[in-house]
DNA sequence: AATACGTACAACCGCCCTCAG
DNA sequence: TCTGAGGGCGGTTGTACGTAT
């Protein structure tokens, strides 16, 4: 059986509000409250409109101190390290700037800021999508990518790995993000923890070892171990280990691999570890920035990692990989190829 | 001047959560 | 414990406005 409507739909007026309706809302709120109940609220106040509607018109607009437009480089700032710590929870997001309403917030993200940090790539990856809903490739999910994750994963990560990179150069890092004040740094961290309670947590060695990972569903040993120093130009050996067996692939890259993690982010290392939340981690290899994550579909879970396009457009620089198990101790696929997107093998 | 296209944003939809009865 | 109403929230849509052709 369904929910009863909040609403008599049929004689309900919808739209924008006109000046009169806004006069009688903030009127009526302004002298008696919203008395806890927005459904029977219209009725009161003679208003044809739904009580969610109401609520939607107060919150928004109507109430004291909303600003409207005008964001700042700060809270630009905010916005963008909350949505890649927290992805798309706008009221969070929007405690945090006093003022701003997670509508506003929301709509300045879809329309204006996403574009800013990700306008370039996004429209390669327009391309290259279309490329790909050609008949020989598979169909995809309107809110997934190739590789499983959602878009607002990818765009958290895309957005990490660009703060990756302007971490690189403190000039810019300091134009384009101002430092967090302390309570923001907190509310960061909380924010990472909670997720990372929640989820796999992958700790990234570096130790002059071959590749080695263990299957992200294993319940022991959770790591990786990336060599730092050369790896063999043109060939990389990979180890993936699981609970029942091991076993160990050679594939081949079409560059040097060599890790540099010199260039890895400050923030994603410690103590020669990488951590890699549920939303991946970025570092860089043979010159081509990478990104890791985590990714389960439910049926099978997978560590992956893909490139992100370097400003220099060159089609070297791209290449990807994954790891993938089907279940919880079964054998691995490991790849790595020379690619411009991400994908499971 | 007319039309097409792109952008910004207000508002709606529907799902999920909470809580009272 | 169960059920349903109300509130909260994120995703999506509709439309007005600006710009390009």
């Amino acid at each position: 059986m369904g929910r009863a409507p909040c609403c008599d739909k049929a004689n309900v007026k919808k739209g924008p509000w006109s000046p009169e309706e806004d006069a009688k809302l903030k009127s009526y709120i302004d002298q008696y409250g919203t008395g806890g109940n927005w459904i029977a609220l219209p009725q009161k106040i003679g208003l044809k409109r739904c009580g969610k509607s109401c609520r939607l018109r107060w919150l928004n607009y109507l109430r004291p101190n909303i600003k409207h437009g005008g964001f700042s480089e700060e809270e630009d700032n905010i916005i963008c390290s909350l949505y890649i710590s927290i992805g798309s929870r706008w009221s969070i997001i929007a405690a945090q700037l006093p003022g701003r309403t997670d509508n506003d917030i929301k709509n300045y993200w879809n329309t204006r800021l996403k574009k800013k940090l990700l306008g370039r790539r996004k429209q390669q990856q327009q391309l290259h999508h279309q490329h790909q809903q050609s008949p020989d490739h598979h169909q995809q999910s309107p809110t997934s990518t190739s590789n499983g994750l959602s878009n607002s994963a990818l765009e958290r990560l895309q957005l990490h790995m660009k703060l990756q990179t302007l971490n690189q150069n403190p000039l810019l890092h300091n134009m384009l993000w101002p430092k967090l004040h302390p309570f923001q740094e907190k509310l960061l961290l909380q924010a990472m923890n909670d997720e990372n309670s929640n989820n796999n947590i992958m700790q990234l060695p570096l130790l002059p070892q071959p590749i080695m990972m263990e299957s992200p569903l294993s319940n022991i040993g959770k790591e990786i171990m990336i060599n730092p120093t050369n790896i063999a130009s043109e060939t990389m050996a990979m180890t993936a280990t699981t609970s029942s067996n091991t076993t160990t692939t050679t594939t081949t890259t079409t560059t040097n691999g060599i890790l540099d993690h010199s260039n890895c982010s400050p923030s994603m290392m410690n103590n020669n570890n990488i951590n890699v939340s549920s939303y991946g981690g970025a570092f860089q290899l043979g010159g081509g920035d990478f990104m890791m994550g985590n990714l389960d579909n439910g049926t099978t879970s997978s560590l992956v990692w893909w490139s992100n396009e370097f400003e220099t457009n060159d089609v070297n620089y791209d290449r990807s990989g994954s790891f993938s198990s089907s279940s919880n101790d079964s054998s691995w696929d490991c790849a790595l190829r020379s690619s411009d997107d991400a994908g499971l093998f």
